[in-house]
This record gives structure tokens, sequence and C-alpha cells, in this order.
RNA sequence: GGGCGCGUAGCUCAGUUGGUUAGAGCGCUUGCUUGACAUGCAAGAGGUCACAGAUUCGAGUUCUGUCGUGCCCA
């Protein structure tokens, strides 16, 4: 038996930091959030599954890490409660990118050494520690935000068994023939020496130059131009020209061109014709002094006449391609299909013309530029490119130049400038991968919510680009490919022994025990077999060999050797490839390889697919896509029926928030400061659907507690000093000794008072509640077994008053209204529905109006009764609330739950559904989601009360007017009907209680009070008498403005019903309902006039 | 340039299929140390629903355009 709580004792503030510490261990240590396979499998319990987007290891969380994962929390709390077994997958991901830079920078700065320094193992090591500090980190936080995640499971994508998926899925991709070598022209990043993803690139305007040159013609005939000009903002890729493009059809271009202007003109408003006008005069002019020059130059072009390119001595074709631009320029462009994506493409049309590659992975020129130039980096060649030029008399610096703004795409990860570069890759197919996850999204079968960004997701898959998945890194999962290199062939790989397999692409080869596949080619043709293979030197060679898996490699021939033996011994040439895979490759994998697939494990029988997932938009293409995809391929399921995409957290100036910026908050810092449930439940409040959500941020003086808003420029500072106690405090990017000395100051957001008060409400109407449930006794239950000690007179429902069934059925409604929005993910209409119910009706209404009722003592007859009722219906309440508010306030509704199991542990009322008085869960985490109870909805009951609190709203409202004094008892009347009446007779405890006031006559013959001051509710009239406390300036002044508002609408509805259309088309309904409401408006303004007269 | 949002009170946001005098929280003003809660109670002020057209008896809500703003893609 647990000691019971001193209630009276309970602090008058919820403490957060007492509930957090004691309520997860508690889940934890009764392994709620531990999923069992085996209750799904026997077909006992449904199951619901939720993987997390597995926030990676390259630092903490922020608040966009916490709201993604309190959404997620929110379901699965609900789901469990609702009787389904519920796995929520946590885990990390390794990022591959992201974090071997972060660490690399780190181990750079902090020990200045390379990642050559470390070696591949040594830095790879370092970034495990990284990972181990970070995983922890994380964690820990999603404890401390309350995530009941399934902690025994924890996976990180560079895990072993998301290893063993990795390469069981390459294998089957390199099988089928979906993985290729190709070439592309990636981003490269020549800080880190790897190509990045265009999603790892940002761009940002830079001012540069615009350098125009002059390339010779060779052989001009008589009458041609002896040199073509072009221009460009980098003239250090002119070393790797190979042609120089003009329009093959340059009239018709600049026909097009012009005939687009014009329309636009024609559509433009007048302010705006004038440029678009002198677009045109200059078009006009262009025709006339540049066409017929560049139509001879597309005749030239097709006579296949060369140009020399200055510095290097090399003749370059000109050619006809669409790519350049008759109406840009000199109409003349470079091509450089080595170094810039256009080019590239011309070079896709013209083959011939070669592609050059000029720069070194680590970004300085190769051998294949002039000497003079080898070994310089980007800059320094530019230098040198454009001296030389001018020596050369191509390039004239005074008029040649002009200045100009440049989109330059920056590496996000080193900040440094992308350099296209043409290098070699690993390509998945995408063409029939990604039509399946098109069909996932068109069929219905995964249905993304809100529905607006299927186009997002279908817009960008149908362009079925390739897939670029080779990384030039050392951090992660290295791929599975041992290629070989002709340079260390003596021997026949014939010992391997092969079966052949042909496949759509090329031709693969079932090595061994069949899991290892491999691909060969031999002077570009595909070898089917290859047991009387000998290996000739002369010949060019293509051979590629991958296993499933680590034991596929060491499955053993009849010589006793393994396959990787034969793969890396000397004589075979085969080493295995140095490059990683693309970090969302592994991710892709996440729903299943979390859940051991290949292995048939139970848990994927049990959990697969999982059924929803919760996300933000920026990855719904990286990310979800590629789930899809790969669901669908390996395991011929999508991986979820649904998913849901979040809004993002930005700033108050509507920023992203990152830490790089300064802007970033940290949720322990929200959740030290205001607690896990505050920003639980801020969250969810926040959380609409169409709008990100903006978030004014504030840092906290350490010193005096103040709130110093953030702003742009102090975000980035290491110190800021406090302008209410001028003391300092540091911040994120405090290093010096002095800054780091100050104390800390956190970032939170004020957004999150409401939730705090919210809880602190709740937690203190609860201990209203639980400190007057003194001589508690379970209602009466369903089946008439004893309970409740007055029953004789019938079922607990009998004795229900007014505010009981009203409050009963606004709990029903409540519940219905919560249950679909969750149901729906709209959070935020959720957790409002509650917000204003529990504070609103529960608080301002059902405990101020049981305090009269609890006062009385407990033997009394009808006293006690009433008393007990009331207890009843406070604590069935109260329960449902809480098992309402679990998801969203876990630990304040733990705690709450605790407590009022020790004062009633059988709740229930006999009209709630489906239950009578119940004994009470051991935790609100595994207490049954309430029911909706249809009977209850009385809308009656609620229109009645409605009366009720609008006749108190106008006491109040004439008391506040009249200043008069709150301990000052006042009386009114009320004018009204027969049946209000009669409602209103019994609720005079409550006037009493709430508004210090007494009715002295209520009914159609009450009369006014000699000096009143009134306030008129429609058909009923409510004066409170005023005698002794009357301001007649200021009744008069508050009457004249009731007057002139009601004249106002009066005369608004008056010219409606005037109007012969409204009257005659609208619905007979709404006609109706002005005519009442005009008549109801004007017998109030007839009270006013007769108040405003009698003053 | 294309796509998707957003523009409602000083701030942050709700506003379901068109139909009460457009709401909430914070902030502001006034009055309250009543036994759950000052992280609170009661009341008040504050809005040409970005702008211009169109549809309709009726538009914050539907359509078109403009302006501003944000994100994504090229």
């Amino acid at each position: 038996m647990p000691t019971k709580t001193d209630l009276q004792s309970l602090p008058s503030a919820y403490d957060h930091h007492a509930a957090q510490a004691k309520w997860y261990a508690f889940w934890e240590e009764k392994q709620y959030f531990h999923a069992d396979p085996a209750p799904v499998l026997a077909g006992k319990k449904k199951p619901y599954s939720v993987v997390i987007p597995p926030p990676n290891v390259t630092g903490a969380l922020h608040l966009g890490h916490a709201l993604n994962n309190t959404l997620q929390d929110i379901l699965c709390r609900r789901k469990r409660m609702q009787g389904y077994e519920v796995l929520w997958m946590p885990g990390t991901d390794h990022a591959g990118i992201a974090t071997q830079a972060v660490v690399e920078r780190r181990i750079l700065a902090e020990e200045g050494k390379s990642r050559h320094d470390l070696g591949r193992e040594g830095l790879v090591d370092r970034i495990w520690q990284w990972k181990a500090q970070y995983e922890e980190r994380i964690t820990g936080q999603l404890k401390q935000l309350g995530a009941s995640c399934d902690w025994a499971r924890q996976r990180f994508t560079l895990d072993d068994q998301c290893a063993r998926a990795v390469r069981e899925t390459f294998f089957k991709l390199f099988s089928d023939g979906k993985v290729y070598r190709g070439k592309r022209l990636v981003n490269w990043d020549t800080f880190l020496q790897t190509a990045v993803s265009d999603d790892e690139v940002f761009h940002e305007e830079t001012k540069g130059n615009f350098w125009s040159f002059h390339y010779p013609v060779i052989d001009p005939q008589p009458g041609e131009p002896t040199h073509v000009t072009i221009a460009t903002t980098r003239p250090e890729t002119m070393l790797g020209d190979t042609a120089v493009a003009v329009h093959p059809d340059p009239a018709a271009q600049l026909d097009k061109v012009e005939a687009e202007l014009k329309e636009k003109l024609a559509a433009a408003p007048a302010k705006e014709k004038a440029p678009i006008e002198k677009q045109l005069e200059a078009l006009t002019e262009r025709r006339k002094t540049l066409l017929p020059k560049l139509i001879q130059l597309r005749d030239m072009a097709a006579r296949g006449v060369m140009l020399t390119l200055p510095l290097c001595d090399r003749k370059i074709p000109l050619i006809a391609d669409e790519w350049a631009k008759p109406e840009l320029g000199s109409g003349c462009v470079k091509i450089t299909p080595a170094h810039d994506p256009n080019d590239y493409d011309v070079y896709g049309r013209h083959p011939e013309i070669g592609a050059i590659n000029i720069m070194e992975r680590d970004g300085t020129l190769t051998d294949s530029v002039p000497e003079p130039y080898r070994g310089l980096t980007m800059p320094q060649a530019r230098k040198a490119v454009l001296a030389d030029l001018e020596a050369a008399g191509c390039h004239d610096p005074e008029k040649d130049v002009e200045d100009r703004l440049i989109d330059l795409a920056h590496s996000d990860r080193s900040k440094t400038p992308i350099e296209p570069y043409l290098a070699d890759q690993w390509f998945v197919k995408m063409d029939e991968l990604a039509q399946s996850a098109m069909d996932a999204v068109t069929d219905g079968k995964t249905k993304i919510i809100p529905e607006r960004y299927s186009k997002t997701y279908l817009d960008w898959l149908s362009e079925k680009r390739d897939w670029p998945v080779g990384r030039q890194l050392w951090w992660g999962h290295r791929i599975p490919v041992w290629e070989f290199r002709k340079d260390a062939i003596t021997g026949s790989v014939r010992e391997m022994g092969s079966s052949t397999q042909p496949t759509r692409f090329k031709r693969a080869l079932q090595l061994g025990n069949g899991r290892v596949a491999g691909y060969a080619e031999v002077d570009g043709a595909a070898v089917s077999d290859i047991n009387d293979f000998e290996f000739n030197t002369r010949q060019s060679w293509n051979f590629k060999i991958c296993p499933a898996d680590d034991e596929s490699l060491q499955h053993e021939y009849s010589d006793g050797k393994s396959v990787q033996e034969a793969l890396e011994a000397d004589h075979c040439g085969f080493s295995q490839d140095e490059e990683v895979l693309d970090t969302w490759f592994s991710s892709a994998l996440w729903p299943f390889s979390t859940m051991g697939w290949p292995e048939q494990t139970d848990l994927l029988k049990a959990f697969y697919p999982t059924s929803t997932l919760v996300t933000s938009r920026d990855i719904i293409t990286l990310w979800v896509a590629r789930m899809v995809l790969m669901g669908k391929y390996l395991l011929d399921e999508v991986p979820f029926p649904e998913v849901y995409i979040h809004p993002k957290i930005l700033d108050g100036f509507g920023e992203t928030m990152s830490k790089s910026k300064g802007n970033g908050v940290d949720p322990l810092d929200v959740i030290e400061q205001f607690g896990a449930d505050a920003l639980r439940f801020g969250i969810a409040y926040l959380t609409t659907e169409t709008q990100d959500v903006r978030l004014p941020v504030e840092f906290v003086c350490p010193n005096c507690d103040t709130n110093v808003p953030q702003t742009k420029k102090n975000r980035v500072q290491p110190r800021v000093e406090c302008p209410q106690c001028n003391e300092a405090f540091r911040t994120q990017w405090a290093e010096k000794p002095e800054d780091l000395a100050l104390p800390r100051g956190p970032v939170t957001s004020e957004r999150f008072e409401l939730g705090r008060n919210f809880c602190n409400k709740l937690w203190n109407a609860s201990r209203f509640a639980l400190t007057n449930l003194e001589g508690y006794s379970p209602a009466a239950s369903a089946d008439g077994s004893p309970g409740r000690g007055a029953t004789d007179t019938g079922g607990a429902t009998n004795d229900l008053r007014i505010e009981d069934r009203w409050l009963l059925s606004r709990l029903s409604t409540v519940t219905a209204e919560v249950s679909s929005a969750l149901d729906e993910y709209r959070f935020a209409d959720a957790a409002r529905t509650l917000y204003d119910f529990a504070w609103n009706e529960f608080c301002s209404f059902y405990i101020e109006m049981t305090k009269t009722r609890l006062d009385s003592p407990n033997d009394g007859a009808e006293e006690g009764a009433d008393k007990q009722v009331a207890q009843a219906v406070l604590a069935h309440a109260l329960d449902v609330l809480l098992r309402l508010l679990h998801p969203m306030t876990p630990f304040l509704t733990e705690e709450v739950w605790h407590l009022l199991g020790e004062v009633a542990p059988v709740r229930g009322l006999p009209a709630a559904a489906g239950a009578g008085p119940l004994q009470a869960g051991e935790s609100v985490c595994v207490a049954p989601w309430p029911e909706s109870d249809a009977a209850a909805i009385d809308k009656t009951i609620e229109e009645q009360f409605a009366k009720f609190q609008a006749v108190l709203g106008a006491v109040r409202e004439v008391r506040q007017g009249q200043q008069i004094p709150p301990k000052e008892p006042v009386e009114f009347t009320v004018k009204c009907d027969a049946t209000t009446a009669e409602l209103l007779r019994p609720m005079q405890p409550y006037f009493t209680q709430m508004a210090r006031a007494t009715a002295i006559e209520l009914g159609p013959d009450a009369k006014t009070p000699n000096i009143a001051a009134s306030k008129p509710l429609g058909p009923i009239e409510v004066h409170v008498d005023v005698a002794a406390f009357i301001d007649v300036e200021a009744e008069k002044a508050r009457l004249a403005k009731e007057q002139a508002n009601l004249a106002k609408y009066i005369g608004g509805v008056k010219g409606k019903l005037a109007n012969e259309k409204f009257v005659s088309g609208a619905p007979a309904a709404v006609v109706e309902a002005e005519r009442t409401k005009l008549a109801e408006a004007e017998s109030q303004l007839a009270a006013v006039k007769a108040a405003l007269a009698k003053l």
C-alpha cells in the first residue's frame, strides 16, 4: 500500500521538474513502450507502428525535432490507449557528409590535423566517438521530451543490422542491373574533396564580372570575321574549352524572343511598358548589327571552321547549338563540357567535341592545361589567364569587362564555392523505381497529408533522374563492390566459378553460391561466360563484383578459398571501391532495416508496413519518396499508408531556425524553463494545417531572469548585455575565456507560456478536485452493483443537476471532437478544444459551481446526496480530461492520475458509454482512450445553460461598468418567460457564488428596480439594482454605446430584409432567422431607450 | 522562370461545405491579496479580414488579377 499523499501540502504551482524525474523512469520500468509482436501475430492486438525520422548525429536536437517527435508521441500514446500494440522505433542517422564535415572541421580547429593525417580508419574511429556522444545527447533529449520510444530497439543507420540491409539491397539492385557507373557533372566541394548533392548546395549572389574574349578564326574566307567574341564569368575555364557555339537559326530565335516580348508588352500595365519597349528596341538594333554576322558564323560552323583557343595552342570547332543565345552578349558561347552543366548538355548533343577535365580533386589545375597553369588554384588561374589573354591581344581590360551579380553555388558543408566537375559516379537507375513510387501515391496506397504535398512528390519523381549514390567520403556504408584493377592482374578468374544470369543492364554473373553478382565487359562487349576466360592485358576491362553480404564473401570454393580471398588475392587484382553510399540510401531502408529485414523477423511480420510517417516537407523527395520505392522494390509493399507533413518552425523573422544562424532553440532550455508538458502542449497548439510556426525567440538573462528579444544582430554575438540589469551573459558563440566565464543565457520563446499556464491551470483544478473528494464514493454502476450510498431513489443520473448534465454533454462533445481531430492530424484543433473546455468550462464554470455544493456536510440527506453527485461527476470529468490530455501532457496527467487514484480509485458514471464505475488502471499511459457518450450530448441542456451564463455575464458586466466593489452584494431582476425563470431559479446559489448577486425577481412580471443598470439579452432583460452605486454618467455612456451598436445593427438587418432579392433568393430559414434577429434587436433597443429615459 | 503556401487586432495565430454584430493567447487599460490557480479572477479598448475586379440575395470564406512575403524546384 503506497503511503497516502498529503493533498493539502501539494504545491500551488505545477512542479514539472519533479513530475518529469518521476514518471519517465516509471514508464520505462513498466515497459509500456516496449512493443511485443506476439499478440499481434496471434491476432489479439492490432499493430500501430511509426519509425522515427532518424535525427542525424551531427548535433543536438532543436525545436523542429521537438515538434516532429511530439506529434509522433501524441499519435503513439493515443494508439496505445486505444489498445493497439504500439511500436515507435527510435534511432539516429549517420548523415555521411554532414557528420564527417563537422568532425573534420573540429579536428582541424583543435588539433590542426587533416583527415589525411588521421587516415581512413583513424578518422572513422573519431567519428564513431562523436556519434556516441551525440546519440546519447539526442536520446536524452527525447526522453526529457517524454517520447515513448521503444528504446530497447534503438537503431543507427550505420549499425550492423542496417549495414546488412544496405548490402542486401545493393546486391539486389546490382543483380537486377539497376546500378551502374557513369560520368556525371557533379557539384564538387574542393575543400572536402567530395561530390555533394544539389540539396547540399546553397546559392548566394556575389559580385563578379563578365569578361569578353576574342578567339581567332583559322583561315577565314574573305569577308568573314577573323575573331569570334565570347563572354564568361569564369575566364579560367577557357583552358578546358572544346568548342564555341552559335545558334543554328539566329533569325528564328530572335523572332521568337521578339514575339514573346511583344506579348508581354501587350499584357503589361502602363508603368511597366517602358523597360520592355527598351528591350524591343535593343532587339531591333541587334537584328541590324549582329544578325548578319551570326548567320555568317552559323554557316561557317556548318562548313567545319575551326578556331584557335588562345594560350592552349589548341584547335576547337565552331558548332551550331541552341544553347547559344543570339539575344544575349555576342551571341556566341564558349563550351567547357567538363566544368559547366549546360556545356555538358551541349557535349551530349555533340560528343565529337570531347570534354577536357582541367581540375584535380583538390581544386588545382591538372596536367591537361599548358604548363604555366598547372597546379594553380582556380582563383590563381583566373588572374593568370586574364593577364595572358590581354598580352595575347585577345582581351582588353578597358572595354571587355562589366560588373555583374553572379548566383554562385556554395557547399553547405564547407561553405566554399562549388566547382562543377566531371566525375565517375555510381548511379541507381530510377525509371521503374520512380514509377512504382509514383503509383503508390496515385493509387492511394500511400496518402500524403496535407494532400497538396503529393504534387511536390510526384513532380520530383516524374523527372526520373538517376540517383547518384556514391560519395567520396570515409564515413558511411562502403560501396560493396570489388573492382578489377588492370595493373594487378596476373592470373585468371576461372577459379571463382560462375553461372550466368542475363539482366537488362549489360550482363550480371552469379558467382559462387549465387549470392555474389558481377558483370564483365571486355573491349566494350559484355562477357556472358567467364569460365574459360583468360585475362589479356591488351584488352580494355570493366569487371565488377558485388557480394550480398559478408557471409557470401566467405563462401568457400572446392579449393578451400573464400570468395573474398579469391577477389583480393594479388593475382586476381580486385579491390573494394573506396567510396561510400549516399546517406539517403540507408535512410531509404529505415522502415524495414530497423525491423531486421532481410531476415523475416517477427517484428517485421507484426509491424511492417508501418502505420504513419510524420515528417517535414523538406525531405519529401530525398527521403519519403525513396522509402516508398525501396519498400515496394524490396518488400513489395509501401512502407506506410499515410505520411503526415507537419509545419516548420521559424523564428520571429520568418527564418528557419538553425544553429549556424544562432536562432536555434534547444528544447531542453524550454523544458527547463516551462516544462516538457508546456513545450508539448504549446507545439500541438501551434501545429495548424497550412501555416508554418513563427516563434519569436528570446534570450533569458541568467542574471535577472528577464527576456531579451533576439535580434539579427545580437543572435550572432558571443556575449549579450542584458538591458534590464546591464549584466552580460554568454551565447552559443562564446569562445574566448572571458566570454566563457559568463553565465549562459538560454534561448527560449515566450510562446510556451501558454502551455505552462495551461498546465498550471489544470494542476490547480486537479488540486481543487483532489482536496474536495473527501467522502467520495463511486457512483452506482450500470449493472446495479452497490456503489454510491445515496442511490435508493434511483440511478445516479436521476440526481444530476443541470450543470452536471451540461458538463457531461460538453465532455462527450469534446471527446468526440478531440478524437476526430487526432484521427485527422489536426493537432491544433485537438489542443484548442481541450484548452477551451478545460479552462472556460470545466474550471470557470463547473468547478466554480461545485464549490457551493461541496461545501455542504456529507450526512444531511438531500445536500449530502447532491454533494456526492458533484464529487462523482467531478472525479469522472477529471478522469476523462486526464485521459484526453495525456498524449499531449503526459507527465502532468500521470502525476494527477496517481493522486486521483488515491482518493477516487473507482471512477466513472453509469451513464458513461460502455462502463460504469471502474477501478482506474495503474497508469494513464495504458488507460483506455475515452469514448464519446452520444447519449450524454444534450443540446437543450446546453442552450439552457447558455442562458444562465448570459445572465451571469450581464450582471458581471454591469458590476464592472458601475465599478461596484467586488465585495458589495447586489440585487437584480430578470424579465423573461416562465420557462426561463424556472430554469434560472435553482441557479441562485451560483449567482451569489460567482457574481455576488441575488435575483430578487424572475419571470414575465419581474419589475425593473427604480434605479437600475440594464442589459437586454434578446428576449431576456437583466436589471441590476444600482441605487447604492449609481454612476449615472458611466451608465449613460454605456447605454449610449449599446444603443449605437444596436441601431447600426438594426439598420443592417432592415436593409437586408428590405432587399427584395434577398427575401426571394435566400433560403426561407435564413430570412426567418434575420426577422427574428431584427425583432430581438428592436426589443433590446426599446429596453435600452427605456433605461436611458429612466436615468 | 515554374510550383506550393501565406497576408485577419500592436504581436503570434484560429475562422469547417458562402449565411449571428469576425474569435483566441500574449500585450495594453480598469478593478480584484474571496480558501484550486496572480503561471490567477472579472471586465474593457483594439480589426476597411493586403489591394482591385468578378460570381451571388449575401464573400474573411469562391474565381481572376495586382502588390507584398516565405519555401521548394530550375
